[in-house]
DNA sequence: GTGAAAAGATACCGATCGGTTTACCTGTGT
DNA sequence: ACACAGGTAAACCGATCGGTATCTTTTCAC
């Protein structure tokens, strides 16, 4: 693995862990196991470090849900998302969605950290369109979006208040509901 | 209106509009209209602002929220909830829930913003429970919890994706959906 | 073996951070 | 008239911010 990307790794446990303007750059090149000189060989400023820990995470991310996803039969995926969700927030270190945070901490729309978000969203729901279309439902792109939603609300929800199992099923029992209402080709 | 209180609505809608970390105290006490001087008269120190401006917006939300709900019947306030986050990701200065953003940049769930966070999203979801209540629904928490779930990915959804009309259509079916599962008294 | 690129270590830059201090002004209650 | 609380203005504190410079050491391809 390159320098650049050990470094952009590291970067994205820190930015995750307390924040992207919580931490400086002399404790990003720390934790990276390198000097700041060597940090700014590689990344033009703070910025560009940002951004690349969050182009990281997305295909991280992506990687990770797919994986988490695949072996469930196209019926139940819908769920299955759920299902992986409900799994992440009970990762000893959830800390929340990384893009979520990022547009929290960028506010404005154009700023780069949060069209990154923007756009990760955006795959994470043209995913959840397909699952949907495979799962038989009769409006993917409208279920798909509810799925969407849920998932997010699971997701802050956990974040702000901590896990709580009801929330889990709560979220599932909502999905049920979705796909019991645009039945498969057995409706 | 106090001094006290001018600094800490000025002090919010800064933190609101920008964040907390990048949010200095000289800029504060400047769109407070007030000096650093008298902004630490009022304040031991920019944290006890934070915390002051969180238990604001608290108040505030609440009560516009119930504002927003109280002319509805009962049976329809649960799908009220939601027509009330709808337009108030519609508002120009919309930058997502600020006690989301505040979990978000205070990711360690004991700090006191973090904490402040937690609690009020637990008002809201009493407040919640008591709507679904009165509404009639079998299973009033339950539905609270689902109720809340999707509102928070309304939420943080256009608060990333910039408001999108169909995601705000997409919550409202699902409640309606959530409603008609739990029937009311004529079930 | 030699040269060039990459990295380490460290000091430094101006700016800003959260927070304090000194000095002066102004309004109000008695 | 007086004191005093609360305000302004502005300098100041040490620490840290994002970012750069200097110099030495390691690495490694040719």
């Amino acid at each position: 693995m390159s320098t650049a990307d050990s470094i952009t790794e590291a970067a994205l446990g820190l930015f995750y862990r307390q924040g992207f303007h919580a931490s400086g750059v002399e404790q990003l090149s720390q934790v990276a196991g390198v000097t700041k000189k060597t940090l700014y060989r590689h990344f033009p400023s703070k910025e560009h470090l940002v951004e690349a820990a969050l182009r990281l995470r997305d295909a991280q991310f992506m990687a990770k849900m797919q994986a988490a996803m695949e072996p469930t039969p196209d019926a139940q995926r819908p769920l299955a998302y759920i299902d992986f969700i409900a799994a992440w927030v009970r990762e000893p270190e959830f800390h929340g969605c990384a893009f979520i945070n990022a547009a929290a901490e960028y506010a404005e729309a154009g700023e780069p950290p949060h069209v990154l978000a923007r756009q990760h969203k955006e795959q994470v729901l043209a995913y959840l369109e397909e699952v949907c279309t495979r799962a038989g439902l009769r409006q993917p792109l409208a279920a798909a979006r509810q799925l969407f939603l849920v998932g997010e609300g699971l997701i802050v929800a956990c974040q702000v208040g901590g896990v709580q199992q009801e929330m889990g099923e709560s979220a599932r029992g909502m999905v049920g509901l979705l796909i019991n209402a645009q039945g498969g080709e057995e409706g």
